[in-house]
DNA sequence: AAGGGAGACTTACGCTGTAAGGGGAGCGGG
DNA sequence: CCCGCTCCCCTTACAGCGTAAGTCTCCCTT
């Protein structure tokens, strides 16, 4: 008998932490990322996880750092290099949506981490390299990342979803309440008319996305 | 004696748990507000809260309510009625801002919550009647409220917020990864010479919020 | 072979939201 | 007049959370 434990038993590691808590975030969403949970996943008491993060913060910034090596490799993947700073812009931060859409959980956890990780910062840094490249001053480009905000990251808190009405009876909601919000129950039956097809997902959020970034952009080229 | 008890046991309605709550929110945060806090605060045990809420996801629900409550009152106090849409969203957008700086928790509650709520989907709706009543097709007020986002409610989640990297090193912390970050620190040391006062808090967080919504509604009046 | 440290384990504490059931005051009907 | 019903508020208890503290068991080094 080679092997005395049944168990192979693998080395757990901060990397297969990491690793295991994107997997449990990705299936059962960032709340069921928890000690016990965890070490349930690599097979170790929840304890024991922490010979290899500090505690659960840590984990969770080991989380942002890992989305945002996500990213970079997706930019670089995708680099034309001598861009315009405008596309180059809009590139890497439709990049970084990529990534987040990928994981739903990821706008919500760098919302709610207290401190920035030194990934985060380069991040910007690299879109402040962009614009000063593109002639923008120091001050422009500062105003400029507040515009973005967190849409530089590639996301944008969607307050206003109306998929996350109780699903496909949303729709009806609004129009039952019509009298209370004419203009959005006009506004969406519109819509809803001119593309028949959806009218639940009645809008893309991607060209949504797209279209708010633009406008940012534009706004910006016309100041600089 | 009158009084049997001593204490005057104020009658505990949906409305007192409300205020105080945000009372602890205001004072604690928002992970103060806990039943047990709660109930300690109006003089009862955490169980009886519930037999004026349904639970706790209720009770945030009202303090949405609560806050959009607030913001209608003060747009109803300083309205000017008869503006162009563009002024009267920015004030709108920026009384709605007033409140969520008196309530720092507010933001974070809004982005929380499921589900969302019959106030702010009606204040999204006065925000699209401004805009048909200055002119715009149903489509372009509905890019419109995606291009502002949170931004239509007053806040922008601040990810990039330097006083927030441990308090006064921050600027240090910065400088000392110049190496890492090369951009940003010529734009805060630029910044921060021009105006030599606060290098901490050396960006003015009303002025940048202003900017950002000016971008976004001169933006959507070219394109009108 | 002995010593030591790393990595896993067990136990326990205080916190959370809330399910379940007990008790007392006020009030309406026989 | 008094019984019983209905509200409120109470106490108790449970499962789950992050994690402090202490213990055991290998394996590597000297």
């Amino acid at each position: 008998m080679a092997q005395p434990n049944s168990e192979p038993r693998a080395p757990l590691s901060r990397e297969l932490l990491l690793r295991a808590a994107v997997a449990i975030a990705d299936a059962d969403g960032l709340e069921a990322v928890t000690m016990r949970r965890l070490g349930e996943a690599v097979g170790a008491e929840a304890m024991s996880l922490y010979h290899h993060v500090a505690n659960k913060g840590d984990l969770l910034d080991g989380l942002v750092d890992l989305v945002m090596a996500e990213i970079d490799e997706l930019v670089e993947r995708t680099a034309v290099p001598d861009d315009a700073w405008q596309p180059a812009m809009r590139r890497r931060i439709l990049s970084a949506r990529d990534v987040m859409l990928k994981h739903p959980w990821a706008p919500r956890l760098f919302e709610t981490r207290p401190t920035m990780s030194l990934a985060v910062v380069r991040y910007h840094d690299q879109l402040v390299g962009l614009m000063r490249a593109g002639g923008f001053s120091y001050d422009l480009a500062h105003h400029a990342l507040h515009a973005l905000g967190s849409r530089a990251l590639g996301f944008s808190q969607e307050l206003f979803d109306p998929a996350a009405g109780a699903g496909a009876n949303s729709e009806r909601m609004l129009r039952d309440m019509a009298d209370q919000v004419p203009h959005l129950v006009g506004m969406m039956t519109e819509i809803a008319h001119d593309d028949p097809g959806s009218t639940i997902g009645w809008c893309d959020d991607q060209a949504e996305f797209e279209f708010a970034l633009d406008l940012l952009l534009d706004g910006l080229a016309r100041r600089r």
